[in-house]
RNA sequence: UGGGGUGUAGCCAAGUGGUAAGGCACCGGAUUUUGAUUCCGGCAUUCCCAGGUUCGAAUCCUGGCACCCCAGCCA
């Protein structure tokens, strides 16, 4: 992990070293990663897993996974497991610092009931709606409670009565005296527990009241010994709160909270609201689908986590909203699989090419380079006979005037093997062209001649009587829009690309392919990376294109 | 004049009073047995706008404008 160079000079980043510079005795940098397990983890969480991990590491402190858990209505522990997969995945070691705001609720509880006795906070009664009507709105300031000035000792009688369960969901709530009339709804008296009969995933049923967000958040931070409690820009109005809370509670230390702006990539979508309802309505097979910004739909479609620190690196650390080009992306994936990916030969719309002028009882094995840029990482054997596969696209009876791959009395190269030259193209009743005639010469083995004539087009090719068989998904964008939110106000579903999603069922692939393994990148030459699909067999072979090879062709 | 933020190229982003880094995208050109890769070159006389301060302003001041967030017993 090397590769965070743009990151470490952000705003954030030069607070923390100031901070850091400023100690005598330099206190060491304590962060947190606090995904709610109430989801998947997507790339705009890897930013933020970056920067908590990256300032970690890089002032040699320590980073926490804290499960943010205060509402069990949604949270659900099968989203933990997946949460540390991805996690470790990326490449973040936290080690024993693996903790939930849940842990914490003894000592929460202790802290609100500090708070009641030192006449900060109090059980208000209203309902739900009551207080809503009673908060005021963004221009008037609200009324304040009713019950704002119970007695303390009544406030104790009731909150210890909360917990033990007597009373019914909604009916009551721990509520901050801070300010109705604050110009910050997040000041007007907020409200820091609330009743819920609900089991939880982590403590069972020990519990019936929750405490918010709000409450919980600062009081984790401090408990953990957090120095810098980095969070999205969505929570910058709460920080008046988050200081309060820190301010009139006794906490052992004051951390200090910095917001940066969110992540959001083009043609797709980010909250995790929006990417359930995709799954709900099965616009994807599922959370891990391979056109899901979720890490492990990535992890599917073949991106190294390499990729996307790479690309959380680039895109940088600021407080302006980022709205990403997926090119962005893309362009660290190419990179980084460029280096590390095998090549293979595949054809995913297949054209027979019979050698009119090869022996049909001749085969030959070429052994050619797993990667023309790096002799080290070895040779493979292919086979050639006289019936082979050609992309169908690499064929036009009547070329246009940038197009220089086959067509009938042109030579092309195949990769590695001849020169063809093709005599003329069969089609079937309906004008469909469903096979090549060609003839090669047998001087230009290896792909190369003597006299050096010129070929301008070199086709990737697949022996059709070694050729293997399989499936072939290539992805293109969820969406049909770059801003499918912006956009659609609100009915982003209209804008679903039904599209995205191209199964080619007959592609015909070089059998060093089987030896691949699942996750394994592969580059299929002239065409773009991909790798075996999680649920691919020996028999029944699949695979995801990761990326496409950049193409500049102008036909 | 509710409060809180943000404005530097098509998309990101450095820049912190001394004369606009870098990446992606795009456009040229070289090399190439992948129309890939690699390599070279081009791409903001100007930083949301208008005034002001200064020898000098993207940076400081004043006044505008645009966009984002906030009225959960969600996080």
């Amino acid at each position: 992990m090397s590769d965070t160079k743009h990151q470490t000079n952000s705003f954030i980043h030069q607070i923390v070293r100031k901070d850091v510079g400023d100690r005598e005795n330099a206190k060491s940098v304590v962060t947190r990663f606090p995904p709610e397990p109430n989801g998947y983890l997507h790339i705009g969480h890897a930013k933020s897993m970056c920067l908590n991990f990256g300032i970690a590491r890089e002032f040699d402190g320590v980073c926490f996974l804290r499960f943010d858990d205060t509402n069990p209505c949604k949270e659900d522990e099968h989203y933990v497991a997946s949460i540390k997969a991805d996690v470790e995945w990326m490449g973040f070691s936290y080690g024993n610092h693996l903790t939930h705001a849940s842990d914490y609720f003894d000592q929460l509880y202790e802290w609100a009931i500090e708070l009641i006795k030192n006449g900060k906070a109090y059980v208000c009664s209203l309902s739900a709606e009551d207080i809503r009507a009673s908060r005021g709105t963004l221009k008037t300031a609200g009324q304040n409670s009713p019950y704002r000035e119970r007695a303390i000792e009544e406030n104790m009688d009731l909150f210890e009565r909360m917990r033990g369960g007597e009373f019914a969901n909604g009916s009551h709530v721990l509520r901050a005296k801070i300010d109705m009339a604050s110009p910050n709804m997040n000041l007007r008296d907020p409200t820091l527990y609330r009743i819920r009969h609900q089991n939880h995933q982590n403590t069972g049923n020990r519990w019936c009241v929750y405490p918010m967000y709000d409450f919980t958040h600062p009081l984790s931070d401090a408990i953990e010994g957090v120095t810098h409690s980095l969070c999205t820009l969505e929570f910058e109005d709460h920080r008046p709160l988050y200081d309060w809370i820190l301010n009139n509670v006794s906490v052992p230390c004051q951390p200090q909270q910095i917001e940066f702006s969110r992540l959001s990539l083009d043609y797709t979508v980010m909250s995790k609201r929006l990417l359930t309802s995709l799954v709900e309505n099965q616009c994807v097979a599922g959370w891990d689908d391979p056109r899901m910004p979720t890490l492990s739909g990535m992890r599917r479609r073949g991106y190294r986590p390499e990729s996307i620190r790479t690309f959380c690196d680039r895109v940088g650390i600021t407080k302006k909203e980022q709205k990403i080009e997926l090119s962005a992306l893309e362009a660290c994936v190419r990179e980084d699989l460029e280096q590390i990916a095998v090549r293979r030969m595949g054809v995913i719309k297949p054209l027979k090419v019979v050698i009119e002028n090869y022996s049909a009882d001749d085969c030959e094995e070429l052994t050619v380079p797993n990667h023309p840029g790096n002799p080290k990482m070895g040779n493979r054997i292919i086979n050639f006979s006289n019936e082979i596969w050609i992309d169908s696209d690499d064929f036009m009876e009547h070329p246009s005037k940038n197009f220089f791959r086959l067509s009938p009395g042109r030579e092309v190269r195949l990769r590695y093997a001849y020169y063809i030259t093709c005599i003329r193209a069969i089609k079937n009743d309906s004008g469909e062209i469903t096979e090549l005639r060609c003839r090669y010469d047998p001087e230009s083995r290896g792909g190369g001649t003597k006299d050096n004539r010129k070929v301008r087009g070199t086709l990737h090719w697949v022996s059709a009587k070694h050729a293997l068989s399989a499936v072939v998904r290539l992805y293109g964008p969820l969406f049909t829009t770059p801003d499918p939110i912006g956009e659609t106000k609100g009915d982003f579903m209209k804008f679903v690309n039904a599209d995205s999603l191209k199964t080619m069922q007959n592609a015909k692939l070089e059998t060093s392919i089987e030896e691949t393994i699942i996750g394994d990148a592969f580059q299929l030459e002239r065409i773009g990376y991909f790798c075996l699909d999680s649920k691919s067999s020996s028999e029944n072979l699949v695979l995801n294109q990761t990326v496409a090879l950049r193409d500049s062709k102008r036909d």
